[in-house]
DNA sequence: ATCGCTTGTTGACGCACATCAAAAAATCCG
DNA sequence: CGGATTTTTTGATGTGCGTCAACAAGCGAT
């Protein structure tokens, strides 16, 4: 039974945070808290914690303890097969919820990798539990999340089973940019942090369908590619794609 | 029933209901809970609702008002895109919830759709939300099944993106005769309650390809396949096909 | 029973994506 | 800075599953 803190000591660096004074905490848990409950939370969410690209905040069997937020940084969510096969689940960046999984065995069930140097909050999980009995408000906005993210899912399942390459990665590209808009960065212009086989994985297609998809989006003049260095040029076109999909 | 019966009444007939009676509390909502808090929750869970065969119990963007526990009966849940495609996203039994889509926009994201007669219990959600913050039990079994969906979502997602048509198929049926067991069916006879097209619209393949693979299993001795009467001959070998999956 | 409709099976063929391969470009790191 | 490694691109070829088609088998309605 593996710790899930390391015991690398830059992980385990921790820090003072506070939810009531983060510029996060629209996009976050708080949502829609008052003063008063803000600063309740600010002692349930008590400690940061620093992890470096590549590095695991946990892995698939650790022990399930608390749910982290990410404050900067980008993770991605894989689980792994025994016969060696893993899949993307997907990715996280600021103000987003990782360890959902964990709840209901107790246990997580994937693997969640920093893919830069990144820090997340952490939420013990039984003192949320107990505070979200105090406060109907948090409670509601933490249902809202699990369900969102249910939700989530069965868009890439959808995605998974229904479309084709270049549908998914129009409707990958489309989220991303969304996510990243949602965040204050310019919906048009932006930088991936994972690579084509992780973005492949993602989808369900192989690095080299991912890059010809890439290719094709440039020479059609729906994308600027250089390297991750991504800039849409035909939004409308990538939105045409997700949607009327002639298949 | 003293009222005639009209075509809408049918729909809408309420029976009396009560989890601590329920053969199914040990699969659904109330597992671990008290004599005491399962006397509450009898206050909670006041209704029933009849769903024909075919009919929905919700739709996309209906309002959410409540999540259903399958008392009698299946249901698929399936969403439906702009240009006509869809998808099932998930096949549910008794004692499985129903509705958890909703709670995050306030809207259902998918339709239910009944596969036979079936029946559900109503459980609105302000009020469970309520009860949820007086009983830790309910509130921890509550997010348990939460959790578990994201993690069954997971393992869909894994199928889709990395599993070829065959073992989509095997852990397909996998599921399906754990969750018949865990009610007290036979592991190895089982009746289909969906068409190839639906099982085919879950897995991402086309109908034809699971008749094909149907076939096959029969012809490989794995499987006796008469329509929808299924047995299973050699379950190591579905297992099999899952783990090790030679691609 | 008989008709019509839905569902299921099977074959022939095509295509979207996987696979294999090689080289270029970017990134890492001592 | 320079060599090693990783990442990306692009081409050639293969294949698993989709598509199209025809027919058989259930099944509900009358």
């Amino acid at each position: 039974m593996t710790e899930p803190h390391t015991a690398k000591a830059i992980d385990a660096a921790t820090l003072k945070v506070a939810c009531s004074t983060c510029n996060l905490r629209e996009l976050c848990l708080p949502v829609g808290l008052s003063e008063s409950e803000l600063e309740r939370l600010d002692t349930l969410v008590a400690t940061r914690r620093a992890v470096h690209r590549s590095d695991t905040l946990f892995r698939s069997g650790d022990p399930f303890r608390a749910l982290y937020a990410v404050r900067t940084g980008f993770f991605k969510l894989r689980v792994a097969s025994q016969d060696g096969r893993d899949q993307v689940m997907g990715f996280q960046m600021a103000g987003e919820l990782l360890g959902l999984d964990g709840i209901g065995t107790d246990r997580h069930s994937c693997d969640a990798v920093a893919l830069e140097d990144s820090q997340v909050c952490v939420i013990y999980y039984d003192r949320l539990e107990h505070l979200l009995r105090e406060f109907s408000e948090l409670q509601r906005q933490f249902h809202k999340i699990m369900s969102r993210e249910i939700v989530r899912d069965h868009g890439v399942m959808f995605l998974l089973g229904s479309m084709r390459a270049e549908e998914r990665l129009a409707a990958f590209l489309l989220n991303l940019t969304q996510r990243l808009q949602a965040r204050g960065f310019s919906a048009s212009a932006l930088v991936l942090r994972m690579t084509r086989e992780e973005i492949g994985s993602y989808l369900g297609l192989k690095l080299e369908t991912v890059s010809r998809a890439f290719s094709k989006f440039q020479d059609d003049g729906v994308l600027e590619v250089r390297q991750r260095q991504l800039r849409v040029l035909d939004e409308a076109a990538l939105r045409q794609l997700v949607n009327v999909a002639p298949c």
